[in-house]
DNA sequence: TAAAGATTGTTACAATATAACATAAATCTT
DNA sequence: AAGATTTATGTTATATTGTAACAATCTTTA
């Protein structure tokens, strides 16, 4: 099997720069294949579900791609800390603030769609402490607020 | 097409008043079927697939049980507050605070599988906050803490 | 260069969840 | 009580999300 040259959305250097810096630290190897898949995550401003992510990178790249490509490609997205995976929704985003490890906290709208990551310190404590006092050695927590947004709930009743 | 009887797992009464109850509050009907499968998740101390559900509720009823069925008893469940789904896992747990309307917290053990339910204020009051300040209106947070619970931790290295 | 390990391709399939429509029961209206 | 309406259930099919197993290819390293 010849390996498929891979056509690629646009990439802004910063974020290749990113994905190597990030493969460096945790020992990964940045091939054509992963960048694609993460390039094509950034030309949308949404979540994206795995098998939507196929069908963008199928049009892209005017070839049939195999489910278990892309799901290998998000783990090793998330893996190195360039993707999030919104566990309630079932999509994947790009990380908003890939420049450094963090825990996330999502903000999700259920009208337009739009997500919010937000980073705060404060959670994460109250979460550990909570997890303390219940004998819970925390490892990783998942905080996925739903509602509306600033400009959705501008329009929407109530 | 008749309905059958329904064969049921025991359920002590004061599992099935709270439900009475709540459905009475809610405006909902509480049927034989519904309240089997509430039943049959009250057996088990784990949370537990649909799947693994509809195995239980075959085996109990000795007859085939369609997969939409179990989920839209699990949909009432849910909205009459009796049952939790957990996002990170797509399983479900039998409320452990039935007694009143409340948002929960989840410490999910990696280990062996069990699921501590705690109900903080403070979490409540902190999503709250952060979510206004990135003017978002907030309905429903899913937290779900994974990592060890005292006694797996216990045992495991680390 | 050869061996070892990591990555990708390919096929098949498992697990989770819903759509569409028919039937049955409970409730409401008159 | 009869018919109309709503709610619940049954049935079949299908959509969506995610993995297993194994072969082929590429990269790194000894």
């Amino acid at each position: 099997m010849a390996r498929q040259p891979v056509s690629s959305a646009p990439l802004a250097a910063k974020w290749r720069k990113l994905a190597e810096q990030r493969c460096i630290e945790k020992g990964e190897r940045l091939t054509p294949a992963r960048l694609a898949v993460y390039a094509e995550m950034l030309t949308r401003d949404r979540p994206v579900s795995a098998y939507e992510l196929i069908g963008l990178l199928e049009q892209r790249q005017k070839r049939k791609i195999a489910p278990l490509t892309v799901y290998r490609h998000l783990d090793f997205l998330i893996r190195i800390g360039l993707v999030h995976r919104l566990q309630s929704a079932q999509t994947y985003l790009p990380c908003g603030h890939p420049d450094h490890a963090h825990e996330s906290q999502f903000l999700l709208c259920s009208s337009c769609g739009h997500v919010d990551e937000v980073e705060s310190r404060g959670v994460e404590r109250l979460l550990s402490r909570i997890a303390d006092e219940h004998g819970f050695r925390a490892d990783k927590a998942v905080v996925e607020v739903k509602g509306l947004c600033g400009a959705c709930a501008a329009v929407e009743p109530g």
